[in-house]
DNA sequence: TTGAAAGCGCTAACAT
DNA sequence: ATGTTAGCGCTTTCAA
């Protein structure tokens, strides 16, 4: 039995205790080829009894990596603070990235020096590069990520492009065009639309495929049918009920974020009328509705991919290609609805 | 204006460029007194004008510290992913830590090597202590982060506790105890209790709370009128289901967790009763039912206390005092109840 | 196949 | 008040 000593083991002891070179250590632990296998075995028995644990941080100082990868979160605490979302993304950077053997570091902006500016993340050498979640129109934090030569990932952006940027998104034209295609399958003909302000690229997106839908199936939609609205319960419920006393009365409502779908199912519960609410799954819709069919978001997905790419254009020095995720619509008896044509 | 090379800028550049050696520059940066404000101002020029970044693995190596915190996730993905106060949580952490100089590395079980065994990431340089969520009862690694003397923070932990140990969390008796008082101050005598699954420390507490200020009161409350279900929307629907089909009816519902406030919230709804539920606030339910009293937990200032709290311990090496959030009742006019004894 | 030696960028004695 | 020097623990040439 070995005593626990509270100082650092390092590759020099084993070295010591082996008899060999520390250098000979270095090569064993990063699996390099020319050494013999019984050293080999030797240092790894030893690293084993004295449980070594490499240091990271000489490692990295010395190779000028950190395989680490920086999430930095959105502005606007409120939203951010509430999102569902946020926990399955998260899990999913993570878990992906321990699989690669990087590790995640979180920078939420408002607070600290380095912690607000993702390119100082880099720069001070604590990550790699950047999850950089929702861009906002000619963001500059993109232009500042760019500007270092920073490897980042983010969402579907317009702006300009660097050669160490990379896209993953949600693909919203496809979610608004499944969403149409499934309720007009389902018989709807008179369908509304509730999708958040007009200023959101996801929300301009999913109304892009919904109304593609629509016009192959020659439904016409009129403009007081499709209401762009606020991120919040109240907006959503006011915009529903609007559209439920227009004439002729919508039998189902498309709706794309996952807070709003509540407040369009409260209106049609107040006006106790029997319209369909296809809105964003959340687990608590399941719970509260779960004779609804729903559009279900892979944000855990999401996450697995943005950090497989950002860690994939880390290596290779390029960016990786821009991938797109699709949402999948779970119909009421939990069958997936896949309409084959994406537009 | 200076060309934006690739290459790191090191003090030693700055020491070239201003005639002085590199343990000046280094001097000034860490603001030591013994350096004249004259040199002090040329080299903090420089370093402006190459846009000096400190290399922290490089500092941190020197030094032996991190100055970072690793946050350790529970495990059951399930409960965890749709955890509403994970952003919260989160948030407050990583505020704080910022505030303190400290970044954030997050750690998802499930995975990679260093990732799943907390005192790895400690003993490997990725951090300097510990955050670990939610402790189970003779938590397995809260006896590995003791016995690998590393300095963590936890949740209220009944077993063996450690000298760089601290525990910080939401006192959920005292959260029980207003819940109970308030109840009361409202008329109500009848009075159900639908609490997490036996096993919970935090039901436990809730309940010995809520029980206390029932007997304070002088109401009597028999154990079929308290129950302790899994955190799931349905077990909290069958659970006030059949609370409220006893005799007498209870004219109120207390409820601990976020989730199950809308099972019990469901039944009483499909029952057509008039019934009050308190329960724990999380946006939406604030967004479904606005006029409802609630009980708001603290999850952003716990994340705060948490970082701080760990932090202290990690710089003085000693631990900081245990410490208790309390929860307050918000009532439906958006004021705040506040008995005055704790218990 | 292994050893020797240099050095990543920084801090912190120690010397001046 | 500033310069000199020695490492922190690791990887990686270059020799042997």
């Amino acid at each position: 039995m070995q005593q626990d000593v509270g100082l650092m083991v390092t590759t020099y002891d084993i070295a010591k205790r082996t008899g060999l070179n520390q250098s000979t250590v270095s090569r064993v632990l990063s699996g390099s080829t020319l050494v013999g296998s019984r050293t080999s075995q030797r240092v790894l028995a030893m690293c084993r009894q004295l449980r070594y644990v490499p240091n990271l941080q000489a490692r990295g100082l010395k190779t000028q990596r950190t395989c680490a990868l920086a999430v930095h979160m959105p502005q606007g605490s409120q939203t951010i603070l509430a999102d569902p979302f946020v926990p399955a993304f998260l899990s999913g950077v993570s878990l992906q990235a321990s699989a690669l053997g990087y590790s995640v570091v979180l920078s939420y902006p408002g607070a600290g020096a380095p912690a607000a500016n993702p390119s100082l993340l880099v720069k001070s050498r604590l990550a790699d590069g950047v999850i950089h979640t929702s861009p906002t129109r000619d963001d500059p934090v993109v232009a500042s990520l760019i500007r270092n030569k920073i490897p980042f990932v983010t969402g579907r952006y317009d702006g300009k492009t660097g050669p160490l940027m990379v896209c993953v998104d949600i693909d919203n034209v496809h979610s608004g065009y499944q969403a149409g295609k499934f309720l007009v399958s389902r018989g709807h003909r008179t369908i509304g639309l509730v999708t958040e302000s007009k200023e959101s690229i996801v929300g301009q997106d999913f109304e892009k495929g919904f109304l593609r839908a629509m016009s192959e199936a020659g439904v016409r939609v009129p403009p007081e049918r499709i209401k762009s609205v606020p991120v919040t319960f109240e907006a959503a419920r006011q915009a529903a009920r609007e559209m439920l006393s227009q004439n002729p009365c919508p039998t189902a409502i498309a709706v794309n974020t996952a807070l709003t779908v509540f407040g369009a199912l409260e209106a049609v519960r107040q006006a106790k009328m029997k319209v369909l609410v296809l809105g964003v799954a959340s687990p608590l819709l399941t719970s509260l509705y779960p004779h609804l069919p729903r559009i279900q978001a892979p944000f855990e997905d999401l996450g697995r991919q943005m950090a497989g790419v950002l860690i994939e254009t880390i290596r290779t020095g390029k960016a990786a290609a821009t991938k797109m995720l699709y949402t999948k619509i779970i119909d009421r008896d939990e069958t997936i609805f896949q309409e084959e044509s994406k537009p």
